[in-house]
This record gives C-alpha cells, sequence and structure tokens, in this order.
DNA sequence: CTAGTTGCAAAGAGTTTGCATGGCG
DNA sequence: CGCCATGCAAACTCTTTGCAACTAG
C-alpha cells in the first residue's frame, strides 16, 4: 500500500463525516452538494472523493448507463472479497457476503481463467421491493 | 417488445456493417469516428448507437471507472442469458455460457431476493493472458 | 516556513438537443 | 408527400485543472 501524503482538513473531515454517517447509502456528486453539512467546493469535493477512495475509505461506483458515479462510505475490510447488488430501480446497493461467491469466483478463475475483481464487479437486477 | 419505427438509412447501416464485422470487439465513439468506413456526424452516431441499443443489435458497456462509453456487436438472442466477463487490462469482452452462472443467479433470487439481469451487469477482472 | 489545500473560474470530455435541410418509403 | 433522419452548432452534464490565497504541521 503506497503511503498518500496528505493534511487533515476540516474540508475532508466534513465529507467522511457525512459517509460514515450514512453507511448503507450511494451518494452522487450533486447529492453530496445539496448537503448543508458539506460546505466544500465542487472542485475540492471532487478532489475530497478522489482522496478518500485511493485511501479505500470510499468505494466508487459507475452508473449501469454510465451517466455519473456515486460514491459510498466502506467500513468493512471484509469489502474486498464480496459482491454488490445494486437495484436497477430504488439504486439500493446490497453487500453481498456469502460463500456462494467465493465458489463463483474459484469456478471462474479454475475453469475460465479469469480473475474476477470483486470490488469492480456490480450485479445489477431488481431487489425483492422493486420486483412488482 | 415494443416495435420501433423507423426507416433503413445508410448512416446506421454503415455503423452495423462495421460492428458486424467486428464481433469481438467494443469500441467507444471516439474509435467509430475515426473510422473511414464510417461516414456520420456525431450526433447522428450517437442516435444510431442508442437505436442499435434499443433494438438488441448492440450492446452498450460503461468503462468501470465511468469514463464514458462501448458498444459491441450483439449477434446471438443468447446473450440474454449469459454473462460478460471483461478484462481491466486488455479490454477484452469474454462470453460466459455457462451453468454455474444459471445456479448463482437462482441462488442469489433464492436466497437473497435479487433478480439478476445478466444483460446489464458485467464481471471485471483480468484475462488469462494478463495475470502477469 | 514549507508543502499540501482550498475555492473560483475556466477548460475538457462525453453526450444530447434544436432546427433547417435532406432522404426513405 | 409525410414522416423520419441527418448534420451542424449550441447546450448540457460531469469532471479536471490552473492559479493565487490560505492553512496544517
Amino acid at each position: 500500500m503506497g503511503e498518500i501524503r496528505s493534511y487533515h482538513t476540516k474540508q475532508r473531515e466534513m465529507v467522511l463525516q457525512f459517509f460514515a454517517a450514512h453507511p448503507d447509502q450511494c451518494f452522487c456528486v450533486k447529492d453530496l452538494t445539496a448537503q448543508k453539512s458539506i460546505l466544500v467546493g465542487t472542485a475540492t469535493l471532487y478532489r475530497a472523493l478522489s482522496l478518500l477512495c485511493r485511501e479505500g475509505k470510499l468505494k466508487k461506483y459507475t452508473e449501469s448507463d454510465g451517466s455519473g458515479a456515486f460514491y459510498q462510505y466502506n467500513d468493512s475490510e471484509a469489502c474486498h472479497c464480496h459482491f454488490h447488488l445494486k437495484c436497477l430501480r430504488c439504486g439500493q446497493l446490497i453487500h453481498m457476503d456469502c460463500g456462494f461467491m467465493k465458489d463463483m469466483q474459484e469456478h471462474i478463475e479454475t475453469d475460465h481463467g479469469f480473475l474476477v475483481d470483486s470490488g469492480k464487479s456490480i450485479l445489477y437486477g431488481l431487489c425483492q421491493k422493486c420486483r412488482h
């Protein structure tokens, strides 16, 4: 892990605090600038998000249609070895920590020679609530 | 499937022909405009890509970092029920038609209540060649 | 004091849209 | 002939960058 030289600033603190307070939700930049608890210029916000992602404190996702990125708090180190399901309708992100997926990863590696990066792969579909 | 009213134009023909001639490759808009065999204005190109995707003749992907979309010929109807692996290094797209994935889909549906859309989900990672 | 940080505004990349002209059927 | 498509330019969205002032350590 390469060390990142950086100061501790109140702007980045505000951003991280907000994410920590909503660990189960994803936010796009627009959501964040609309927050009254985040008083940070847009450029600084982008720089903070980028830094926090590199530090592993946040996780960045991209919408399936490619229209913009969204970010979420990444508290567990376990996130490195689990998959994410994202509902196409309500946007909910589900963390799936399940042995079956480990098996799948192994299967793909041994039978198809492909090393799946679970942190960069998201399965899209419909959650329980939105299936009607 | 809703019918799409549209004329048969030589511009769309050029675009589709090009994709059909390179069924195993992905192209971004920049790639396409650089092709001498595709003489189409940028706006028309976007409109053609959008239409061809809606018709199911092309498939749209988005880079894992969210920086732009890419498109690929979608010849098999079977694509509706198989998964895609995309190499983060060389960009190769692998179609994975495998019973294991069907099982996975079923497992996620029954045990996690989530209906995975295989057409919209891509697993990212490293292919055999790029794992070194 | 020094090096990293901020905010603003400007610049970029990718994509969409308005509109007059042109082409398919 | 009617309706859809094209091409251009302008508009838009999202994100990055240059720069002078500022601040953490």
